[in-house]
DNA sequence: TCCACTATAGGATTATCTCCTATAGTGGCT
DNA sequence: AGCCACTATAGGAGATAATCCTATAGTGGA
């Protein structure tokens, strides 16, 4: 069956742009163009990499909220590039964002659960009342 | 310290509606008002259950793309209840989710197991350049 | 000259979800 | 009768995360 665009395929899951721009940058500074680079080998993605500008707007929202800081460099061939790094509340951020993702984690993984338990279930054709104590 | 409605603390985190009321309806007649209790009762919600109204804007998207179907039920006691089922093809939609939701899964485990290894190596303050090949 | 690649960025729109408010029936309390 | 809590459905307005499309600009190759 083809579901189309139904949210069901995935389609409009949100691909966590800024925790994942922030694990990288935990690693070094880096600018857009290369986070999008890396977001791209990285692999992972069922419906392809995060929208370049998307990322950019990431960025500049979390370098008004302080979490990353960016200086501008000429390079030798190119453009110039905006290069970015964690700061120290950003560093915290990102560990929040772990503790929650866990959290996360687990809520999928209850329905997964759930829905796992249903397969043997309403294969039988059951489909009666629930959640009606009266 | 506070992240106070920063998105690191899962505050905008999608809840993932539409496929648990369809898990709960994979089991049997509900109205709005019980899902909602069972959301409640459910748990596993960093920041409460979802918000009442969304459930019913849900039901009511569900039911135009032929997920859900409904009947109005007069109570004996109380206001008339509109009362949803899964169809046939709201019950392949909600295969095809437990299928992306365990995608899903496995790229917010790949993200947390990526998250595990900075702890150890920006511990010992490193930070240098990376994805820079030139 | 035209195009591909590198690089940044805004306009408009969509999906999901929230807070607030409106409506309405039932039943209990004072 | 007046008020309130509970059950029940539902829309208006707005926040957030993400998308597609477009604009800008420098470098280097055909």
């Amino acid at each position: 069956m083809d579901f189309g665009d139904c949210p069901c395929t995935g389609k409009t899951l949100t691909k966590l742009v800024k925790p994942l721009v922030m694990a990288f940058l935990a690693k070094g500074r880096l600018h857009g163009y290369a986070i999008q680079r890396l977001l791209e080998s990285q692999g992972g993605f069922a419906h392809g990499p995060p929208d370049l500008s998307g990322v950019y707007r990431s960025l500049k929202e979390m370098e008004s909220q302080g979490y990353v800081e960016s200086s501008w460099i000429s390079s030798d061939g190119g453009p110039p590039k905006r290069c970015f790094s964690l700061t120290e509340s950003g560093l915290a951020c990102l560990a929040r964002w772990k503790e929650t993702l866990i959290d996360y984690r687990a809520q999928i993984d209850e329905l997964i659960g759930f829905m796992d338990e249903l397969t043997l279930e309403e294969m039988s054709g059951q489909g009666g009342e629930i959640g009606e104590e009266r």
